[in-house]
This record gives C-alpha cells, sequence and structure tokens, in this order.
RNA sequence: GGGCUCGUAGUGAAGCUGGCCUAUCACGUCUCCCUGUCACGGAGAAGAUCGCCGGUUCGAAUCCGGUCGGGCCCGCCA
C-alpha cells in the first residue's frame, strides 16, 4: 500500500491508509488512546483501542519510527478533523531510551538556555515550531535567489580555501594545507569581482570564516552571506536600489508564504515602504545625538544603540523596517572601495536595528586600485593581489555589490534574540559541535 | 581583547544576608486508574555527591579564592 502524508489524511476519508513516521506524542488514557505520528507534511492522530496494538507502544519513546495502518474517520473533536481508527501498529525502529528535552512542547530560546538548546539540536528540530524557523530560513533564501536569477545575476561557486590572508579587516582562520598555510575565506570579496569581468551580474550565498573573537548574539565565526555584485552601476543608488528590493522581494514573499508560521513564532509586523528611508552616518549622529542627549558626532561609525534607534526611528515615523546608512567616513573605507570627497561609497543596510548588509561601490579603476593597495601598504605582486589585479587590468565596468548577512536576515524576520537561534548549527568560538 | 553576570535531578526554575536543606516546585520518566485526549486528569515512586578544586567555620548550595563552562554588553563586523 502506498504511504499518505499528514496532509493528504483527510482526503482518504473511510479509506484504508497506511502512513509511515515518527511518534510524536503518547496519551494513553486507558481504553481509549491516542498517539500523534510526525511525518515531513505534519501531524496526524490515531486513536487505538485494540489492547494489543496498545501493549506494543510500551516501552518505546517519542522518536520510534513507526507504520500505521487504519481507516481514515471524519471527526471534529480529532486535530484536523480526521484521525485513524483500527490501527495496526508496525514498529520499524523502535526508541527505548528516554529522550532528554521534550519534543512535542515549546523549546526554550531563553539566551540563558541556548547552550542547551544547541547542545540537544539533534533533537530540537523535530519540533514541530523549531522547523518553522528553518523553513522560513529556506524560503527566504530561495526567494532571494529567485529574484537574482530574474535580474539575469548568475549563480557562482568561490573557493573558501585561500592561499593567505589578502582582503583585510576581520581576522582569518589559518590551517594547515600540505606543509603550506591556507586561509579560510572570510568573503569572496575578489572573486565575485573578478566574475563582474565575465557575467556583469553574477551572486554567490555560502559561507564565510571570521575568527573574531566575538561574543555576541549577531556573530558567528561560520555564517552564510548572500555575496552580490553587479557591472556596469550608473551610481551607489543603482546598486543600492537592487539591494533593498531584492529585500523586499524577499521579506514581502515570505511573509506571504509563511503568514501563519511567522504569527505562531511572534514575528513583528512587516513595514516597508517603496523606497528604503536613506540617511548619512552623519544625520543619524545628530538626529541620535539630539534624541538621547549622548553625543556621538565624534564617532567615526555607527555605535550599535544608534543603529537600534534609526531603527526604530524608521518603523515608528517612516513606516520602514528597512533604513539604509550611507556615506561613511573616508577611514571606515577599505583599499577597494570608491572613494569621494571625504567619505566612501558604502552603504549599510539595517533591518530591525541590524546590520544585515554593507553596499559600498568598487574602484574598478586598473592605476587607481594599484594606488590605493599600496597606499594601503599592500604588496601588489603578491600572489593573493596578482589574479586579482589581472581583471581589473584587463576591463572591469564599474561595478558595486553587497556582502548580506543571510543569518542576521532570518534573525530579524522572525524576531529572535541571538542570530545563532537563526542557524541548525551554529559555529562560535566555543563550539564547533553539534 | 575589555566589562558585567550566571552554573542546583533529564529539562526549566526556587533556595543563596551560613544551621529549621535529610535541598523545594513544575515538566519529563516509571507503576497503577481513567472511552475524546489534544500543555488530559487522578494516585503513588524513582531521580541531585547543589560545575570542579581549595579555604573560612563547630557547621557551606549559601561566604572567600582559584578553575572550567555558559550568558549579556562593548570593541569589530554580515
Amino acid at each position: 500500500m502506498e504511504r499518505v502524508l499528514s496532509r493528504d489524511v483527510k482526503n482518504n476519508i473511510d479509506q484504508l491508509i497506511c502512513m509511515q513516521g515518527w511518534l510524536h506524542k503518547k496519551r494513553l488514557l486507558g481504553g481509549l488512546n491516542f498517539i500523534t505520528i510526525r511525518d515531513r507534511s505534519g501531524l496526524t492522530q490515531a486513536l487505538i483501542n485494540d489492547k494489543e496494538q496498545v501493549e506494543k507502544l510500551r516501552g518505546l519513546h517519542i522518536g520510534t519510527v513507526m507504520q500505521l495502518d487504519g481507516t481514515v474517520v471524519a471527526d471534529d473533536r480529532a486535530p484536523g478533523g480526521a484521525e485513524l481508527h483500527d490501527v495496526a501498529i508496525t514498529v520499524m525502529v523502535p526508541v527505548t531510551d528516554e529522550p532528554p528535552i521534550e519534543i512535542d512542547k515549546p523549546i526554550s530560546h531563553k539566551s540563558e538556555n541556548l547552550d542547551t538548546l544547541f547542545e540537544y539540536r539533534v533533537l530540537n528540530v523535530r519540533n514541530i515550531q523549531e522547523q518553522k524557523i528553518f523553513k522560513i530560513r529556506a524560503t527566504l533564501t530561495q526567494e532571494l535567489r529567485t529574484f537574482l536569477i530574474e535580474q539575469e545575476f548568475v549563480e557562482i561557486d568561490t573557493p573558501k580555501l585561500l592561499a593567505e590572508a589578502t582582503e583585510g579587516g576581520a581576522e582569518v582562520f589559518k590551517l594547515d594545507y600540505f606543509g603550506k598555510t591556507a586561509t579560510l575565506a572570510q568573503s569572496p570579496q575578489f572573486y565575485k569581482q573578478i566574475m563582474v569581468g565575465a557575467f556583469e551580474r553574477v551572486f554567490e550565498i555560502g559561507h564565510s570564516y571570521r575568527a573574531e573573537p566575538s561574543a555576541t548574539t549577531r556573530h558567528l565565526t561560520e555564517l552564510t552571506m548572500l555575496d552580490i555584485e553587479m557591472g556596469f552601476v550608473e551610481s551607489h543608488q543603482d546598486v543600492m536600489d537592487m539591494v533593498a528590493n531584492m529585500t523586499k522581494h524577499a521579506l514581502t514573499n515570505t511573509y506571504d508564504v509563511h503568514a501563519d508560521d511567522l504569527k505562531s513564532l511572534n514575528a513583528p509586523e512587516l513595514k516597508l515602504t517603496d523606497a528604503v528611508p536613506s540617511f548619512t552616518v552623519q544625520e543619524i549622529h545628530e538626529l541620535y545625538t539630539k534624541a538621547t542627549g549622548t553625543d556621538t558626532t565624534s564617532e567615526k561609525d555607527l555605535i550599535p544603540d544608534e543603529e537600534r534607534w534609526i531603527a526604530d526611528h524608521a518603523r515608528k515615523n517612516l513606516g520602514s523596517d528597512l533604513v539604509y546608512a550611507t556615506d561613511f567616513p573616508k577611514e571606515a573605507g577599505k583599499f577597494y572601495h570608491k572613494f569621494k570627497e571625504d567619505t566612501v561609497a558604502w552603504a549599510d543596510l539595517l533591518f530591525r536595528g541590524l546590520e544585515i548588509a554593507t553596499v559600498p561601490l568598487r574602484e574598478n579603476n586598473h592605476e587607481k586600485m594599484i594606488e590605493q593597495m599600496t597606499a594601503a601598504g599592500l604588496d601588489i605582486t603578491h600572489d593573493g593581489f596578482k589574479y586579482y589585479l589581472q581583471a581589473f587590468r584587463y576591463g572591469l565596468p564599474s561595478h558595486g555589490g553587497c556582502g548580506f548577512g543571510v543569518d542576521r536576515l532570518v534573525q530579524k524576520t522572525i524576531g529572535l534574540s541571538n542570530v545563532k537561534e537563526a542557524t541548525l548549527f551554529p559555529r562560535d568560538i566555543n563550539r564547533l559541535t553539534p
């Protein structure tokens, strides 16, 4: 007999069907016994009267893999309006060990208990509520990809094992590579720029590695980044608009597809505007200083509290969960950025108070690049730069792009307090398992 | 890297100005009862050398020092 999934049970009233899944809940009332079985599409309740069948469940715990053969009966008292009767149980994989956590109840996401959350991750991903986070994540990723492909971006994959740290900035992981020292990529920066020379528009969804000893609610040592790069841009605004539209597309569609899930996870209502509000860093400093009395006007970058403040301001007064901070001071820029008078063409996209993307314009002139690299004290003959510079030497158009934190997007979409909660198996300073 | 915090049955918490702690509660587990449960209900039971090491004291879960492990914030970043 063909296997029927939970979502199709109600379409098989009065039929004898076969179901396979995990034992999700046991509620033995005596003569009247209910069990719930979980499969990839959801849950189904089965009513078991026969003593012999009930006895098969003795000593078996949640997670037991089983087959249920029974007749579908419509009953308003059953969750979903239908359940299995006259059930024959076949245990496929018995589970005799008591699970260390309760899988069928809400899983604690309190920050003090996150360690337990990840210690038992293998089991709590079987929790229906927990699964919603990762289904939403999958949809967000898919929608980002769909948008970019529609905009004629080509998806690429670039190496994560690199010869040596070249980009500067964040700390890199070093590892032994057959006697040589290799590093793990902190971003696909060089490769995606190189690929602009081929496809104009490219993107990659991949992992980046940062060896920074950052113990915060928004840092991972292994993170999922969406990197995009697009050529022949007229202005910084072109890139900012593309990234804003992509983000809005992903959010709008995800909120549409997962309306119920997001609601049950207490996600905030989505607020978006046609144009994403934009403020210069200097404007934010001034607004923040005026509003809070804390003087940040001499700060170069935004402090985290300013990010939260401007996001709050944008949501309350402008009706937008997204806001751009633009015109970062020159000192914040790196050698591959395009500079203006005393600022760098660099915008940060903030989503609900958290920086989720940096959106800069790149320098594309070969001579200017060499100039900026030399000024930054870099050895342009180094292998790490040699191939990169070839792309410029043989023609790169004006271009820009973004590094977009997928984990953070998921975190803030759902309203999770820690980025690790949006990650299946997070890696941070202290955690390499599971 | 800096600052602040926390560590008690499988899980989540209370106790922590030293003795009434032979450590409390809830969930889970086990046994029994229960024919519409859905965070089922009822009766009973087991389960913790209070992270670890040392110190102070007649006496330490409680105070002190060290150590290991969490968490939050800052710096830095996505």
